[in-house]
DNA sequence: AAACCTGGCAACCGCAGAGCA
DNA sequence: TTGCTCTGCGGTTGCCAGGTT
């Protein structure tokens, strides 16, 4: 349901403040979401005394202040995990980052462009085309797949003496982050987030923030999320894995029920994690039969992808 | 010490798709 | 059906800190 614009557009619009945020913005903004949970984003930003667009609002939550954020350098599994699934999926940064734990697209976006694209320029530059199929270059970021090796895969995952499939297996022993990712928690981060309305005691406030860079923000919510794991008695946050990474833990409304469902049978047992929720598939709003990639289809990739043995989680059938 | 350069990254912009009136 | 709004995504810009000259 849209509310007429009270303001004006236009009142609106020379009002809103564009730039980096500050740190009463952030607080305002955290102070709003913990105690409201998702909603429309611009009557996020209204409601919550900020002077900046909804747009704006849920940038600077998905990508900064929500709680379950990996803050850092990129670890070497993550960054081989980002060139594969880069050479598989292409710049959709936010598919990306629906697989890698606490990483937001904006993140890997920026980590690709200024980092691994020069490294991989480089290693193009000094490997010999004859050399690609191997290994060693694989984890020296030359991905020796193209569309056609791709279907292959595919076609070939259900047939494990096939060569291509063992090029995949190839694959799963040079990639293996799931494996500490995910392989020894199987619950699922937004099982919290999902439960917004029903958030701890430990969440309901939100002290003074101090930082850098206009991130001040994230230690002290990481604070918050070692309390409430307490309060949940979860496992630390490197476990921690998203359903869809980028938004999924904010859109409690849509999710709520669906997570609700599929995680928790009442409110502290955790359930293995479906497939779907852990690639986001179904939370994406994408169906997986009408996800196409160029000439190959997104499911028969992933169902290949899956196969591999780090990716070690049910699979519903 | 100052000017300049560079890399990293936060934030904005424009577009597309979905949903609603 | 049409038009509007909202959301999400990818590309791009611009700021800032650190390094170099």
């Amino acid at each position: 349901m849209r509310k007429p614009d009270l303001m004006g557009k236009d009142n609106l619009k020379m009002k809103l403040r564009k730039g980096l945020w500050s740190p009463e913005e952030d607080e305002k903004l955290i102070r709003y979401m913990l105690t409201n949970g998702h909603g429309c984003w611009s009557d996020i930003a209204r409601n919550a005394g900020l002077l900046r667009c909804g747009k704006s609002c849920r940038l600077r939550w998905i990508n900064y202040l929500r709680p379950d954020l990996k803050r850092g350098a990129f670890s070497q599994q993550e960054e081989d995990l980002i060139i594969h699934l880069h050479s598989l999926l292409g710049n959709r940064w936010s598919h990306i980052a629906a697989r890698l734990s606490g990483r937001t697209d904006n993140e890997i976006k920026n980590f690709w462009n200024s980092t691994l694209k020069k490294r991989l320029k480089m290693n193009t530059s000094t490997t010999s085309p004859n050399n690609r199929s191997e290994p060693n270059d694989i984890l020296g970021g030359i991905m020796p797949i193209n569309e056609h090796d791709l279907m292959t895969m595919c076609m070939d995952s259900s047939t494990s003496t096939s060569s291509s499939s063992m090029q995949s297996m190839v694959f799963a022993e040079q990639f293996d982050p799931f494996s500490t990712l995910i392989n020894n928690n199987h619950y699922d981060m937004t099982t919290v987030s999902a439960g917004f309305p029903h958030i701890p005691p430990c969440m309901n406030q939100v002290g003074n923030v101090e930082g850098h860079h206009g991130n001040y923000g994230v230690l002290e919510l990481n604070n918050k999320m070692e309390l409430l794991e307490r309060d949940f008695s979860l496992p630390p946050l490197e476990g921690r894995r998203s359903i869809e990474g980028n938004s999924a833990l904010i859109d409690v409304k849509s999710h709520n029920n669906h997570f609700n469902n599929s995680c928790f049978n009442n409110t502290n047992q955790i359930q293995s994690t479906k497939v779907e929720d852990l690639f986001g598939f179904e939370n994406h709003g994408l169906g997986v039969e009408n996800l196409k990639m160029g000439e190959w289809d997104f499911e028969g990739l992933m169902q290949d992808i899956s196969s591999f043995p780090f990716l070690d989680f049910q699979v519903d059938q």
